[in-house]
DNA sequence: TCCCTACTGTGATTTGGATCACCGAATCAA
DNA sequence: TTGATTCGGTGATCCAAATCACAGTAGGGA
């Protein structure tokens, strides 16, 4: 049942007036691996909150090109649609489905009333600007002072908590495009941590060593 | 007088009530330009609100690098400061005053019943952030997307705006900290842009020719 | 006035990454 | 089964930027 997910996603929302309200007139839908929740310049007229799965925020350049900024999970709602669809903006990111997700979307009324009604989700709100701020930081180090062979197993290390897993089935276009550079530059990169047997390659997939977050702290 | 210098800043914040509170809770304080107000580490435990002037804010590597984020003028507060000390979190960024400013800042607490009990309030921080992650997004893109020689232009068309001029006294020391790079390919891509007659170049200045904008949108 | 320091200009070299040009191997669709 | 497509591997080359190494010059302070 919704109320059960959404307890369990957001369990720091416990008043039962806001639970209500939230279902009452949120629409639960849910959506399969690799959907497109989210273009750049579409509107989006709901916040979007995740209850299961994961969704990948990312943004795209105005020649394609794509830059990984963060992972919405369970109980997480997107800073930049917060801020997009009160301002009636087109959106500024592209958002894909990684893992199968069921999410609720909150009109964008709903979520104003709640602000002014509920300190719980104010509260929820104001963490979410909080803790995107923080990304936001983390990626613009990363691409501002970085090396992309350090930026690569960071993005290992965080596929790897993020899909709890220590297998990666993805291509080596794929994980290009999410550091936003070529093919070829991740896939000499990726030999290198093969040499050093950190990792071993196939064909969509990567598999990792359990101490690859020990090793790359060195 | 320090209402008055408020209801400049900020004419959206009508509300009496409200203009009561923060003059009669808030600090009051000026800054000399090159005063630096932040840095990354220490903890903040007011919402600084610029009345008069600008403030740099930019984020410092562990290694000391510098990158330029924004500028905060006339009625802005920072998004970080926001989110940093609602969490009792360390600072992220550097803060130096740019232009002689005149600031308000607001005890956090204060700033938290403002929220509940002033709509003003709440919009303004919600603009806030609005306007913050904008920003954060497109330094993201420049360092991600572009060349250098391009984010020096938009730079100096930047600081031309901010400062209503088009004399830049600074050094290329200074931008190549603020575009997080080495002075010499500041020297040389200002170089070039004095060959095409765009800029000239003296010690500590920079001269601007007046249609600057429009040269470089090609 | 003279010295020292800060600022600027520029060549030479190195490097990380992008781009181009292929190749073979795995996988899929017909 | 076979042809096409996708994926991964790798050499060659190019380019922007970083780094190193100086040298000249303007200004400020003693």
């Amino acid at each position: 049942m919704t109320r059960d997910i959404l307890r369990q996603a957001l369990p720091n929302l416990t008043d039962p007036k806001l639970v209500d309200r939230l279902l009452e007139k949120g629409q639960f839908l849910t959506f399969e691996p690799g959907k497109t929740l989210m273009e750049p310049g579409q509107f989006i007229k709901a916040v979007p909150l995740v209850l299961e799965g994961s969704i990948k925020i990312m943004r795209v350049d105005e020649d394609g090109k794509e830059l990984f900024l963060y992972y919405l999970e369970s109980g997480e709602t997107c800073a930049l649609s917060l801020t997009c669809c009160s301002a009636a903006r087109p959106s500024e990111i592209k958002a894909v489905v990684e893992e199968k997700a069921s999410m609720l979307f909150i009109p964008i009324q709903l979520h104003e009333q709640l602000v002014d009604e509920f300190k719980q989700w104010k509260d929820f709100v104001s963490s979410t600007y909080q803790h995107r701020f923080q990304e936001m930081l983390t990626v613009l180090d990363a691409v501002a002072f970085k090396r992309m062979d350090e930026r690569l197993m960071n993005y290992i290390v965080t596929k790897m908590k993020q899909l709890r897993s220590n297998e990666l089935h993805t291509t080596h276009q794929e994980i290009a495009n999410e550091l936003g550079t070529a093919r070829e530059v991740i896939s000499r990169l990726l030999k290198q941590l093969e040499k050093k047997k950190w990792i071993e390659l196939g064909r969509n997939v990567i598999y990792i060593r359990d101490d690859f977050e020990e090793l790359i702290a060195k």
